[in-house]
RNA sequence: GGCCCCAUCGUCUAGUGGUUAGGACAUCGGCCUCUCACGCCGGUAACAGGAGUUCAAAUCUCCUUGGGGUCGCCA
């Protein structure tokens, strides 16, 4: 049987860091087999769902390069992918269920619901509300009045849910009520279109949150009640915030769209996601060709864990500095948005990739890498006061000037002919290099910290670092 | 509270009966050095507790404890 998997997304807002995950093992598992990755939007909720939302899921999911074979956009022979638009046939499903006796029309209603509630929980704060099934077999069904369809559970017994990752998980079915299938106002409810879609889509394996495990069983109940079976299935351990509670904004940023606007890489995303839950031994870093090659159900991991920035950020590091796993033409292209929030908008390429090698062990985001750029596309840097008052004082002016002449008479503008020329003129003048370095760096760079001074100035080049030792010079003098 | 799930360094994890319990992040030292990084070397740091099974248990069983999930006309 060939893999059909999905992934399913809410339209209520972004794409959760979770979220991205559960489509992450999905994606992976759909090419490490040759599969189809089914994109399906549930969108029966209509108060929360938008069209905003939907385009961001997508916008997210593209970023990643978590492309899907069928869905939205795309389009496929199990559509349509949007649930609001597949109501008749939930309508259907449900009709036949209803004929067949295994769910039924409720005419309670919220209000009556509500007040079975409260009314409960006057007697016994600690009871917990079930549906009594007031209606379960009842047939004199009033005319034009609205009514909910539920769905007739068995009161006995015991469902086993067969899992990927956890094995056999059972249920006793004395545990389930009888859940609503069809909302009053004909849409379906999540348990119904879950298990209609998953079944008319051909999905062979259902992974997810950790979360659906409850789930699960009634939805394997509704299949039964089909003749259909079920798929298998795979709930990935949660994520929790760093404090061990459901990760929320609260906590981190949660939505792939902060790590995308703070500079992360999709891969560095990707690969902070698989490493939660899923291990290759101890291999930390993959590209995304090694991922899909080594990806399985049987290094999936049981037990839920904490989000934590700090390994996040130097996972995303380790791919912005190694260009085997972010090539120059990638890095380039990613970091430009960086640079133009800048103002360095269409910066020289040729500058550009003088300069790449040298930033790129010092940045950890595209954003931090913009930042260490920025003073390479400036005619002056934008100097740092601290940094001023600090190296420009009166007595380093005249060694700037000084470093200014005798750099410029040197006839090769490359980074060891410079530093010996640097090196030579100190000496010649009485000055250490470890006091002259910081002054030239900030005049450089404007900065306390950087790559290498000779390299930053071959990069920078001759006119703009002789002009920028005279202009730090005359700051040191006349400060 | 009922039901379900989970349990190795602070964090992510390797480990599938016999290991000095390994790696990565973080953290702390050191080396390199014109600064910051990168890199390299080293340190601190874990099998939740208790019973079993076994010649042998982080690995198997049970109990306890702790954590999480879920109990909607949300998904």
């Amino acid at each position: 049987m060939t893999v059909r998997v999905r992934f399913a997304p809410s339209p209520s807002g972004y794409l959760h860091i979770g979220g991205a995950r559960t489509a992450l093992f999905n994606w992976l598992w759909a090419r490490n087999t040759g599969g189809t990755f089914v994109l399906r939007v549930e969108d029966t909720d209509q108060e929360r769902s938008s069209l905003d939302s939907v385009s961001a899921i997508l916008d997210a999911m593209e970023w990643l390069g978590l492309d899907w074979d069928e869905g939205p956009v795309k389009g496929g022979p199990c559509g349509p992918y949007f649930q609001s638009e597949r109501r008749e046939r939930y309508r259907a499903v449900v009709d036949e269920m209803i004929g067949a006796g295994t769910a039924y029309r409720c005419y309670a209603t919220k209000e009556e619901l509500d007040a079975a509630r409260t009314e409960l929980k006057a007697k016994d704060p600690k009871a917990q509300f079930v549906y009594p099934g007031w209606w379960r077999d009842r047939r004199d069904w009033p005319t034009n009045a609205p009514y909910v369809v539920r769905f007739k559970s068995p009161r006995d017994g015991q469902t086993t849910v067969r899992d990927q990752v956890r094995g056999a998980v059972t249920t006793p079915n004395s545990q389930l009520q009888d859940f609503v299938l069809m909302r009053s106002d004909g849409y379906p409810l999540y348990n119904l279109s879950c298990v209609v879609d998953d079944h008319d889509m051909g999905i062979t394996l259902v992974a997810r949150g950790d979360d659906h495990l409850i789930n699960t069983a009634p939805q394997i109940l509704i299949h039964e009640a089909l003749g259909w079976t079920p798929p298998t299935f795979a709930h990935l351990p949660m994520m929790l915030s760093p404090k061990g509670e459901k990760l929320s904004k609260r906590h981190a940023a949660v939505a792939v769209q902060d790590y995308r606007a703070r500079g992360y890489s999709p891969m560095g995303v990707l690969n902070y996601l698989v490493r939660f839950g899923w291990s290759h031994g101890d291999q930390e870093v993959f590209s995304r060709s090694e991922l899909i090659g080594l990806f399985g159900w049987d290094h999936v991991g049981k037990s839920a864990g904490k989000f934590d920035e700090k390994k996040f950020l130097d996972v995303n590091f380790a791919h912005l500095k190694d260009e085997r796993l972010t090539d120059t033409e990638a890095y380039l292209a990613a970091v430009a948005p960086f640079l133009a929030r800048r103002g360095i908008v269409e910066p020289d390429p040729a500058l550009l990739r003088a300069a790449l090698p040298h930033i790129r062990e010092r940045a950890r985001t595209y954003e931090e890498a913009a930042f260490a750029l920025d003073y390479f596309f400036r005619e002056l840097p934008e100097i740092d006061p601290q940094a001023a008052a600090k190296f420009l004082t009166p007595a380093t002016g005249p060694i700037l000037d000084g470093l200014a002449v005798a750099l410029d008479a040197s006839a090769e503008w490359q980074a060891a002919a410079l530093e010996a020329r640097f090196r030579a003129w100190l000496e010649s003048s009485g000055h250490e290099l470890k006091l002259a370095a910081q002054p030239a760096r900030v005049a450089l760079t404007g900065r306390t910290a950087s790559p290498p001074l000779f390299d930053v100035m071959e990069v920078v080049g001759r006119a703009r670092t002789v002009r920028r030792l005279r202009h730090a010079a005359q700051t040191a003098a006349g400060g």
